[in-house]
DNA sequence: CCGCGGGCCTGAGAGC
DNA sequence: TGCTCTCAGGCCCGCG
């Protein structure tokens, strides 16, 4: 379920039981999640003092005392647990469940804290990995990240300079985290949708043949910024304004549009063909 | 280089 | 009940 306001949750749950620990012990209940775990997994983060968790769009990067980086990334299907006073769901952590969701239970660490921190994913779209903090920037993912969307260097102009040479559609390139780092399928249409811009629209329209930004640009990154902000803060009332919500009355003020569902690149885009242009 | 389709996995829900 | 089918909030690879 993870888009950047998710795993932004995330973060903030586990910082208690992270930042300033020391990792005691790791077990991993199978070689690999999406793709195999580095050599010496456990080795290398045992004894190690996590110095900072922070996010980078959808990655979550735990930075170590003996300066590599733990990378950690939710999939599709990804979660954390954390269970404090040492004792976790499963007392024996070499324990694998068959039938109960805790058969996705794929890494334990045990922290100095006496908090217990338990990676689910069903699906293993997940991953994780160990780097140094120098080949970070390096990484394929991680290192070709666009801006963060929330931080100053995200705007208009930034955000028309992505988009001005791209052939594709405004939902494709938002989903482009070179463009911009965190947005996924909901968010991108959450964003679209407030901004009144088409998802079908082309991505180089919101910037002028120089790559200045348009007036669409400008509405279209402060309309990024509002959709994430609101989900991280948690205000629930108006969670999702169109995603999953086909047939639906259009939730803009005055327009009397209904909510449509079309596929772009084999994903589902949900917007208003009536307010957005 | 760019854009698209397919593949990777499992589980939930719909329809028969 | 149980089967089959579709779909799911991500990402990478290979093809044209």
């Amino acid at each position: 379920m993870p888009e950047l306001p998710e795993v932004e949750t995330v973060r903030l749950d586990l910082l208690p039981a992270m930042e300033g620990a020391r990792i005691e012990s790791v077990v991993t209940n199978r070689a690999d999640l999406r793709t195999a775990f580095p050599p010496g997994f456990g080795d290398r983060l045992e004894g190690a003092t996590v110095r900072a968790l922070t996010r980078r769009g959808k990655y979550l990067l735990a930075e170590l005392s003996s300066n590599e980086v733990l990378v950690m990334h939710l999939g599709m299907s990804g979660s954390f647990r954390v269970d404090y006073h040492g004792r976790s769901r499963n007392p024996d952590p070499y324990y694998y469940a068959r039938d109960t969701s805790e058969r996705h239970d794929h890494v334990v660490f045990r922290m100095s804290n006496g908090a217990t921190i338990t990676f689910n994913d069903p699906r293993r779209f997940g991953f994780m990995d160990i780097l140094s903090r120098e080949a970070l920037g390096e990484r394929r993912g991680v290192g070709q990240l666009g801006p963060e969307p929330l931080s100053v260097d995200f705007d208009a102009a930034a955000l028309a300079r992505a988009c001005r040479r791209r052939k594709t559609t405004l939902k494709a390139a938002l989903l482009d985290q070179r463009v911009v780092a965190g947005l996924g399928n909901i968010y991108v249409s959450e964003a679209l949708h407030r901004a009144h811009l088409s998802p079908r629209r082309r991505a180089s329209t919101i910037a002028t043949p120089a790559g200045a930004p348009r007036e669409s640009a400008v509405t279209l990154a402060a309309a990024i910024k509002k959709v994430l902000e609101i989900a991280i803060a948690g205000r629930d009332g108006d969670r999702f304004r169109v995603y999953d919500r086909e047939g639906e009355r259009c939730p803009t003020r005055g327009c009397r549009g209904t909510i449509r569902r079309i596929t772009q690149s084999g994903r589902s885009t949900f917007y208003c063909p009536v307010c957005q242009k």
